[in-house]
RNA sequence: GGGUAGAUGGCCGAGUGGCUAAAGGCGACAGACUGUAAAUCUGUUCUCUCACGAGUACGGAGGUUCGAAUCCUUCUCUACCCA
């Protein structure tokens, strides 16, 4: 009796209040009944599954990917899983029309890169109780029957429960409807939770708020066919302040892969959100505490041209994904490129051009520059734009720039005696994009 | 099985024989203003073309017509109603 009071008070000392701490974050959307209690009470199993509809993760699977961190911060022992088998399925959640499924090659490819990610992102030392573990549901599910499925899983819960789901009910009520693959999907994370509560004391599931749904067919699941009990919790899906998509550029995803999104264009994506989303997903993308945030909203509102929001939002987050280093490529890129834009592009030395990382490099004959060439015909040979004609628009917008230079002109040459060092030119397509060209 | 209403550009949505490459809105890109913001205002937004212009396009196929997103036939898909 005493000594299990004395490790329960040692357990508890030790357990940090993961709840509050994502509460004040505003990490924390929908919790169920009793999952604080828990938490505090002993180390927690919890865990979040990701599908691999790409290869890489986006800023979106960050919030989630978070929550294990703090989770694993907190004393807790995070699951990460790889939906190998429900990423063959589809999740409806939030989706408003029924999607195409992924090839079996492409599947794996995608499993392959998002487990490289998030390894990068917990401790999976082993020596420790609470280590991180990585499970692909692939492999509870490859042997499973059809047959076994419906009896063992299928039987435990009514299609009506199933259809009073928002994500299911949008889509019957909607126009293009769901079929039956789809429908199905939320048993399956109904019994990936099953599974990991019956054979990986996983009592635990968090997620974004979309997936509340799926989540709760779990613990029903639990509830029903082992007389268990599990929890949940989840956070809420990021909007931007101008109600556009979170995590979307005019190139699409903000990917973690470096290589799809250069750790300039990540930092960049940052740097430019807006004071309104600064203020909340500077809580939410660090690790700073409440204090430290505090006085940083304080200085920001007495000056916000500072940016200091921003500022410290993108560094601590491209620290967190990149590293050091691809925080300081990103500064480095950052400043020679837009920080001091009054300097003529000649201040640019050979090897601050071909050290700019991130930026788009393109390359042209030396030759056809030597005759001269106009810029339309320039923008489009060098495949800066995919077209003459939409060269010519962007030039009669103002957008085009050479080498911190406007081109005010349609007619205006391009040649040899603009090039920096004799090999570059520095294209500017709007405000921060920036493209460099090479003569070869 | 029977009936009705639909399917238009990235999305929403107007358009029922020529004035329609197709109103309007959203989104996206660019400019001005700024803080590499936001808001606002302006321009662009099917493809190729410096331009003139040409080519594709209103679910698919075929037809009527000098001319079709618009009329007819048929097919596919969706929603709703009746069995």
């Amino acid at each position: 009796m005493a000594t299990d009071y004395f490790c329960q008070k040692v357990k508890s000392m030790n357990l940090g209040n993961v709840i509050g701490e994502l509460q004040w974050r505003g990490m924390l959307q929908d919790i169920m009944p009793g999952t604080e209690e828990l938490l505090n009470k002993e180390m927690t199993s919890g865990y979040i599954g990701f599908d691999p509809t790409a290869d890489s993760l986006h800023i979106g699977s960050l919030v989630p990917i978070l929550l294990l961190v703090h989770m694993q911060r907190a004393g807790h022992k995070p699951f990460a899983l790889v939906g190998g088998a429900t990423g063959m399925i589809g999740d409806p959640s939030g989706k408003s029309e029924e999607r195409n499924l992924l090839s079996e090659e492409q599947l794996q490819k995608n499993q392959a890169g998002i487990k490289k990610q998030l390894e990068k992102f917990l401790d999976f030392d082993q020596s420790k109780p609470n280590a991180a573990v990585m499970v692909n549901n692939y492999d509870w599910f490859k042997d499973i029957s059809f047959i076994h499925f419906l009896r063992d899983v299928g039987k435990y819960l009514t299609v009506n429960y199933m259809m009073g789901k928002d994500s299911v009910k949008k889509r019957i009520e909607g126009e293009t409807g769901i079929s039956y693959t789809e429908f199905a999907y939320q048993l399956m994370q109904g019994y990936d939770f099953y599974w990991l509560y019956a054979n990986m004391g996983c009592k635990l599931q968090m997620g974004g708020s979309d997936q509340w749904g799926n989540i709760v067919t779990g613990t029903e699941l639990i509830r029903r066919k082992a007389g268990g009990e599990a929890f949940a919790f989840t956070c809420p899906l990021l909007t931007k302040s101008d109600g556009g998509k979170f995590g979307k550029s005019e190139k699409g995803n903000i990917w973690l892969d470096p290589e799809k999104t250069s750790p300039y264009q990540f930092y960049q994506f940052w740097l430019n959100a807006a004071d309104d989303d600064a203020k909340k997903w500077i809580k939410i993308f660090t690790f700073l505490p409440k204090g430290a945030i505090e006085t940083l909203i304080g200085q920001h509102d007495v000056d916000a041209a500072k940016r200091l929001l921003q500022k410290t939002l993108a560094k601590e987050i491209t620290v967190f994904v990149h590293g050091e280093a691809g925080y300081a490529a990103a500064i480095e890129t950052t400043e020679k490129l837009i920080g001091n834009k009054n300097a003529p592009a000649s201040a640019l030395t050979v090897d601050d051009l071909e050290g700019i990382e991130g930026i788009e490099k393109f390359s042209f004959e030396k030759e056809k520059l030597a005759q001269g060439i106009d810029v339309v015909s320039f923008l489009a040979e060098t495949n800066i734009f995919p077209s003459k004609g939409e060269a010519k628009k962007m030039i009669q917008n103002g957008g085009i720039s050479i080498n911190r230079v406007k081109v005010d002109n349609l007619q205006l040459k391009v040649d040899e005696t603009m090039l920096l060092h004799s090999q570059y030119l520095l294209v500017q397509k709007g405000r921060n994009k920036f493209y460099l060209v090479k003569t070869v």
